[in-house]
DNA sequence: CACTTGACCTGTCCGC
DNA sequence: TGCGGACAGGTCAAGT
């Protein structure tokens, strides 16, 4: 689900609410989603504090002063929702575990303490998501105050706690290419990178993580009709004056929808709650069948780099 | 090595 | 209404 724009909404949201909390508890059901021992849960998360929020790519990093940092990915349908609690009468929920899904360590959902639907009263974009814990949240860090939900209905996504050194270190970040956004960021270098990448179809290569951070199929394809490059050129045929174009494209594209707080399609919502709106400005993601906004041709979805792709196919021509 | 496919999960939608 | 299959915004591991 969220990609770059989307991830840094809720960073932006969430370092304007967490630095200064303390750890006061956590709960999770879902080994996966939390793969820590618990030992370095007791002696590095309860009690820390947070200093810090930040993003590389579409992770989000939580750093503590203990020296160590909660990495966060969200994958297809994550989401991370801070509520500050209010008094309210608890209420029993059941509790029912469908065979084959009880963690070794599952303990039983707490009780539901917290409502969001405020945050989305009023709001432009209005709200998702009700009462808090529902049947997706994965992992409640408890700020006293406050909680913090990591939602997560596929189980995808993840939150790793590590000594924040080894950050750089893990396999996610080892290979992960330079963000898009970035003054460093040159298109020289976007040019050097896709050259490694020459064979393949451009959309793959925008997906690849490797090459450029953050981009997911919302921004490949909005990208992609923004410069007029067919999803499915093989980079190296593609002119340097469009690969001049695309990096203005997708630095431009990424910058609006983080201006519209990212896209919500399905599940995305910021840290309070909170829809996006940049799909009512997305130009051809999910309006196959509409005409395209530049020429009027319908646009047409199909399949590339095994993903679902929006093209115009009068723009984009191969 | 470069590239593609399947797996990880749940939920929803569409056709029979 | 039920059931099977395809599909959904991401990334790995395993395959070719």
């Amino acid at each position: 689900m969220p990609e770059l724009p989307e991830v840094e909404t809720i960073r932006i949201g969430l370092q304007r609410l967490l630095p200064g909390k303390q750890v006061k508890a956590v709960w999770y059901d879902w080994p996966k989603s939390f793969p820590n021992s618990n030992q370095d849960v007791e002696k590095f998360l309860i009690g820390a504090k947070i200093v810090l929020v930040a993003r590389r790519g579409k992770a989000l990093l939580i750093e503590l002063d203990t020296k160590y940092t909660l990495v966060i990915h969200l994958k297809m349908t994550g989401q991370l929702i801070y509520v500050q609690q209010t008094a309210r009468k608890p209420k029993v929920e059941s509790q029912k575990s469908k065979a084959g899904h009880i963690a070794p360590n599952h303990k039983v959902r707490p009780e539901v303490v917290s409502e969001v639907e405020r945050f989305g009263a009023g709001h432009p974009n209005g709200s998702l998501i009700g009462k808090l814990p529902d049947k997706s949240t994965r992992l409640i860090f408890d700020l006293g105050d406050s909680k913090l939900f990591f939602n997560d209905q596929r189980k995808f996504g993840w939150v790793r706690l590590l000594p924040t050194v080894e950050v750089p270190n893990i396999d996610f970040f080892k290979t992960i290419g330079p963000e898009p956004l970035s003054a460093d960021f040159s298109a020289a270098d976007f040019h050097e990178r896709l050259n490694k990448r020459s064979r393949t179809n451009i959309k793959a290569a925008l997906l690849d993580q490797k090459v450029i951070a953050g981009i997911g199929n919302i921004y490949a394809d909005e990208s992609l009709w923004a410069a007029e490059i067919h999803p499915a050129a093989t980079v190296g045929t593609i002119s340097v004056q469009k690969l001049d174009r695309l990096y203005e494209e997708i630095r431009a594209v990424l910058q609006l929808s983080i201006e519209k707080g990212g896209s919500t399609d399905k599940n995305y919502v910021d840290a309070e709650g909170k829809k996006g709106s940049y799909l009512k400005f997305a130009n051809v993601f999910r309006r196959n069948g509409q005409p395209c906004p530049r020429c009027g041709t319908t646009i047409i979805k199909t399949r590339v780099a095994g993903r679902g792709t929006h093209t115009c196919p009068n723009c984009q021509k191969l």
